[in-house]
DNA sequence: CTAAATGCAAAACCTTTGCCTCAAA
DNA sequence: TTTGAGGCAAAGGTTTTGCATTTAG
């Protein structure tokens, strides 16, 4: 069983073959797909998946916070599981997404928030680059 | 004049009665409005003004460089005036929007695109928190 | 069994666009 | 005067939802 599977478990969701399909293609999934192609993924293993199903899965999953929603400005949310935080840089030539971790960046927004009489909750950083030619 | 229509007219802008109204909303406003709330507000002031003009405005001058559009998750773009680079910090318990500056951070955001082989273009950070009660 | 999940299609949103009319330069 | 802008309504793209049916627990 998988990890994220395993997370959806411990959380009490009910598991639905939907439910496993769209759990198991976003676990395996390396880069940020949007819901179309979450579906379109779930839709080779079994044609008969709904994209209302998708829709209500990615939801169901964000809230229990086992997934990750982002906007990266194309006006799609974009999903990804939950782990370690970390950010992304968006090549704005190829739509490339890059992701990094830079602990002196996570220092600082903390320091920030606290700063401001707040307790971080949650933060999104995108850096849009264009990639340095040799 | 204000400034942001003094802005406009150094970029060569043509300047249309709907296009002045709006650039005076968004040069007035001290908030993050979105579409319809600019739509709103120019109504007030010319009831005649379609809500498609105010989208085709925003997004002239967003391509002008004289306004910055965000997403801050609603699913609504919002746009504010362009000036000197800032992020936002987003109060999840009241929606509630504080802007402010922080030098460690824009270096550090270069740095990063730098160290990764990219020139920053754009980047957007937004902290979400929550109040710390006294 | 029974409450909850799914599929389907319609609707809800936000945004863009075609077309004809009108106005800025 | 002439090219670009505006108004209106229709269409586009993403996401949500109502309802009848199916299914997990």
């Amino acid at each position: 069983m998988g990890r994220l599977l395993k997370k959806c478990n411990q959380k009490g969701l009910r598991i639905t073959n939907q439910r496993e399909l769209v759990i198991s293609i976003i676990e395996n999934s390396t880069d940020h797909p949007d819901v179309d192609e979450l579906y379109k993924r779930a839709s080779i293993k079994d044609k008969s998946v709904s994209i209302a199903t998708v829709y209500r899965t990615v939801k169901l999953l964000e809230d229990a916070k086992v997934i990750d929603r982002h906007e990266f400005g194309d006006g799609k949310a974009r999903y990804e599981e939950t782990r370690e935080h970390h950010e992304h840089l968006i090549d704005v030539e190829t739509g490339e997404v890059i992701e990094f971790i830079n602990e002196d960046l996570e220092k600082l927004k903390k320091e920030i928030a606290k700063k401001m009489g707040y307790t971080l909750v949650d933060h999104k950083l995108e850096l849009f680059g264009k990639k340095i030619s040799k």
